[in-house]
RNA sequence: GGCCGGGUGGUGGAACGGUAUACACGAGGGACUUAAAAUCCCUUGCCGACAACGGCUUGAGGGUUCGAAUCCCUCCCCGGCUACCA
């Protein structure tokens, strides 16, 4: 057959008005079909190249809102990326299915957590399949599952040998008419949500766990993270709020109390000199004994009182002024034997430091604003040269910057940052302190006295103490015969649950009726998926080992701070424990903006919620995924807009329109190469293999799907100019071919409905997502000439069409013929021509 | 107050030192239709009444550069987080 006449052959669209994609059908079509024949399972092909993508799971509320179906429309085209490139891709879904909304449901209408909470997630799962995402559900899990919460206790037993466990006194919010405990979302106004009445602080013991002791390294590890948003790395920074200086020991000057030490910590030794009182917060220790019996005492208890009430109402408002009150006693400065007299102030925390600090009013702006309110004496110790203060009395404000020591005795004269390092190794010589570093990060408190939670697998024992669970007998079963009336725990009144016998002795003993922080189980979730169904262990460590870290984590921005560092706490500890290898639990992160309609965040109160069921059921959720995709970068706010979801249903139809013309000549049409093609064939070629090449790099280098699917029109647009006639030389069919296999595998993960079903229709077998992800040929982007820009003084003034492998001087030459530029260089000589190959020349006159 | 984002057409957004406004939405006009829907085509940053053409334009003002939305400095506005951390 002669080359003549192939293309005298053509290939003919078949005629059709105008079809549909049928979403309806075809979607719940291949959603079935992906079930039935396991398309989503995890696949180990055994090389090294794996991916585990997450996506932060849900609490099973029931429904699922926009952020949900953002976060794994992300997470679903990433996962079917790299299992198209060949990676085994664990890819699961869980629920995080502990916690008081179930409780409040049960409260409201009458239904067991337990039957709420399961009927949801059917509920979600239903929608998660409608999306079409690409699940493991063989993997799944549920935190409420005693299966799952079992491995939790058994963690427990773990970081409780490891010594991570203990008890002490904690604050809790107290509703004194409901008789329980509240949580801080539970306290609206300084009032019980429930029954409005005032909330009160009360001691209880809790259990915490001693995050602390890692403090330093999840502190450092921040830096292994360089695949973590900036922000985020931040927020933890923040949170964990490391300070060096040191801790001070003041002793009480008089009175009973003689010669008690009060330590403080400060960041600034440098300034002790300049220390002219001393500040505690009013829950501190001391206080009582400092003030009984003084003259001072109603006040300092109605001053007490006061702050412990303003506390809980509104600590964060900024209007707060600055207020205390004089105990009546003194302490002595040890670096001066100065006797300083001991105030109480709202602006000191018992919770951060020790809870008393050293007042240096002319070097700490809060400090100096009090002293100035209660005509407290201020000396200056830090004095830079240009001072434009001799005495405190100069001052308008602290002198917080750098200097010269001043009126500190032999450090005299020292610029302050290198007093801070002398001054504490002189103090540690005499006993008066040491060098010390402070965390913002307070250890974890994990009690939590609610019925739907796991329970804490501890027993009381008059005989033995706090005796554990032995590991045989887990899970300790949350029993499910409650009435919960929201009038504190449940399990509190459980005798059946309560009553047990002492593991150690045998004598009647009493079960823990707390149940652990929902977080605990969020905190190592994802070392569950791994090996989901084990029943011998909460995971297999060879297995963990496999598969940790996890490559792509896509969430919230509001889990930045709790969950996450919980999580890499958990991973090193367990780490420690022996059961996993890695330090850091996630690679790279995700933090998705979020959904907002009218420019405010959707929600129930507003009244901007769109439900994604009813747009999955108007528009299919192709055009949903599609639409979210589209409109923003991930990371971005994505603002909600019904056209654009319109638009994106169009594409989808576009795309269905354009293969099924000629999904009759590509079912039957023999497959052969390219061979002479014509020349808008090459130019599809050409388009082709550069959006090949565009959206992998996107997707892979910076998850850039937005402009990825914005690149895929193009190619559609481009196909739609080569398909105009209606007809298609026999010759370059191939290259049309291509670019339609192209089309779908490079949609398919954005898409994957309409993909399958258009591969099917082509005479394509099985799922695209089982196909290769395509290459690009460099060969094939290469044009035979290429357009250059020409400026003159940096201003575009036209533009030449010049060889591929033209050099500088074909492109001045080409230039010099155009009437433009040639009346723009106005006969000057050029001073300097710059040429930036294959972009543009600039031609300075 | 502190820290982190962000300011580009009517709108969502492209462009990570090299043609600013890709792609889409919306709008306007046209074709098809008895009509509508759907679809297809054209126009669409602003100004110079139109075209050729020219000027202006990435929150404001400076700077670096042959060349800046992009880098540097100063300032303004919007959003988020955090908030007396000694």
């Amino acid at each position: 057959m002669s080359h003549q006449n192939n293309t005298d052959s053509i290939i003919k669209a078949v005629a059709e008005v105008c079809p549909h994609f049928p979403h309806h059908k075809a979607e719940g079509k291949w959603q079935k079909r992906w079930e039935q024949e396991k398309a989503f399972s995890t696949q180990e092909n055994g090389g090294d190249k794996k991916f585990y993508c997450l996506e932060m799971f849900p609490y099973p509320s029931g429904k699922l809102h926009m952020g949900h179906l953002r976060n794994y429309a992300i997470g679903d085209v990433m996962a079917r990326y790299y299992r198209m490139k060949g990676f085994s891709v664990l890819h699961p879904m869980g629920y995080d299915a502990f916690g008081l909304p179930a409780e409040n449901a049960a409260i409201k209408n009458k239904v067991h957590p337990n039957h709420w909470t399961f009927n949801n997630i059917k509920e979600m799962k239903d929608q998660q399949t409608a999306l079409g995402l690409s699940y493991d559900w063989e993997k799944d899990i549920a935190t409420c599952h005693p299966e799952y919460y079992k491995w939790g206790q058994w963690l427990f037993l773990k970081f409780w040998e490891k010594g991570l466990v203990y008890k002490k006194e904690g604050l809790l919010n107290w509703c004194p008419d409901c008789q329980t405990v509240l949580a801080n979302e539970q306290v609206v106004d300084g009032s019980c949500w429930r029954c409005d009445t005032t909330v009160v602080q009360k001691h209880m013991p809790q259990w915490y766990i001693k995050i602390t002791d890692y403090a330093e390294e999840l502190l450092n590890d921040l830096d292994k993270l360089d695949e973590w948003p900036h922000k985020v790395l931040v927020m933890q920074r923040n949170w964990i709020g490391r300070s060096e200086g040191a801790e001070i020991v003041f002793k009480i000057a008089d009175g009973a109390e003689a010669g008690r030490e009060i330590p403080v910590f400060t960041t600034r030794p440098d300034t002790i000199f300049g220390s002219t009182y001393m500040v505690l917060a009013p829950e501190h220790s001391l206080v009582e004994t400092l003030i009984a019996g003084m003259e001072n005492e109603t006040q300092c208890r109605e001053f007490i009182e006061k702050v412990a009430k303003m506390e809980k109402m509104d600590r964060t408002d900024d209007s707060t002024k600055k207020e205390g009150v004089f105990t009546g006693r003194y302490a002595i400065n040890p670096v001066n034997q100065e006797k300083i007299p001991i105030w109480i102030a709202n602006y000191v925390l018992v919770e951060y430091g020790t809870g008393a600090v050293m007042a240096v009013p002319t070097h700490d702006q809060r400090d100096f604003e009090f002293a100035r309110e209660y005509d407290l004496p201020m000396r200056v110790v830090i004095k830079p040269e240009d001072a434009e203060f001799n005495t405190a009395e100069d001052m308008t404000e602290a002198w917080v910057d750098a200097g010269l020591m001043v009126n500190s005795a032999q450090f005299d004269g020292l610029p302050n940052d290198e007093g801070k390092k002398k001054v504490t190794v002189w103090m540690e010589d005499q006993g008066m302190g040491k060098s010390s570093i402070n965390y913002r990060l307070r250890d974890w408190g994990i009690s939590r006295q609610r019925y739907w939670g796991m329970p804490i697998p501890l027993i009381y024992c008059d005989a033995c103490g706090v005796v554990t669970v032995p590991e045989d007998q887990l899970p300790v079963q949350l029993p499910l015969d409650v009435e919960i009336k929201g009038d504190g725990s449940p399990l509190a009144r459980h005798e059946g649950f309560q009553k047990v016998a002492c593991p150690k002795c045998g004598a009647q003993a009493k079960r823990e009726s707390d149940t652990i922080d929902t977080f605990w189980d969020s905190s190592w979730y994802f070392l569950r998926y791994i090996d989901a169904r084990n029943d011998e262990a909460p995971f297999s460590v060879e297995k963990a080992n496999e598969w940790m870290p996890v490559d792509l984590y896509i969430g919230g921005v509001e889990h930045a701070v709790l969950h996450l560092l919980y999580s890499r706490f958990f991973t090193k500890a367990l780490r420690d424990v022996g059961l996993v290898n890695v330090d850091e639990p996630f690679k790279k992160l995700v933090t998705q903006g979020m959904v907002t309609k009218d420019g405010a965040k959707m929600s129930k109160s507003k009244g901007n919620v769109v439900d994604p069921a009813v747009i999955v059921d108007k528009y299919g959720s192709d055009a949903a995924r599609v639409f979210i995709l589209f409109t923003s970068p991930p990371e971005r706010d994505l603002e909600w807009s019904d056209e654009g979801v319109v638009g994106a249903s169009r594409f989808i139809d576009r795309i269905y329109r354009l293969v099924m013309r000629f999904a009759e000549s590509l079912k039957n049409e023999p497959v052969v190469k390219a061979d002479k093609i014509g020349e808008s064939a090459q130019s599809l070629r050409r388009i082709c293999h550069k959006t090949i090449e565009a959206v992998t790099v996107d997707i892979e280098e910076r998850i850039g799907l937005n402009t990825s699917i914005a690149k895929i029109m193009e190619l559609v647009n481009e196909m739609y100019r080569f398909t105009e006639k209606d007809t298609i030389n026999k010759c370059d069919f191939p290259v049309f071919r291509e670019s339609v296999e192209t089309l779908l595998r490079l949609f398919s993960p954005f898409a994957p409905h309409i993909c399958d079903e258009l591969y099917e229709a082509i005479g394509g077998e099985g799922f695209v997502l089982d196909q290769e992800w395509p290459k690009h040929n460099p060969a094939y982007l290469q044009s035979e000439t290429m357009l250059l820009v020409v400026q003159v003084n940096g201003k575009v003034r036209g533009k030449v069409t010049v060889p591929s492998d033209a050099d500088k001087d074909v492109v001045w030459e080409a230039a010099l013929k155009e009437e433009q530029i040639v009346r723009w260089l106005e006969d000057k000589e050029p001073k300097k021509v710059i040429y930036v190959p294959k972009k543009l020349m600039n031609i300075v006159i």
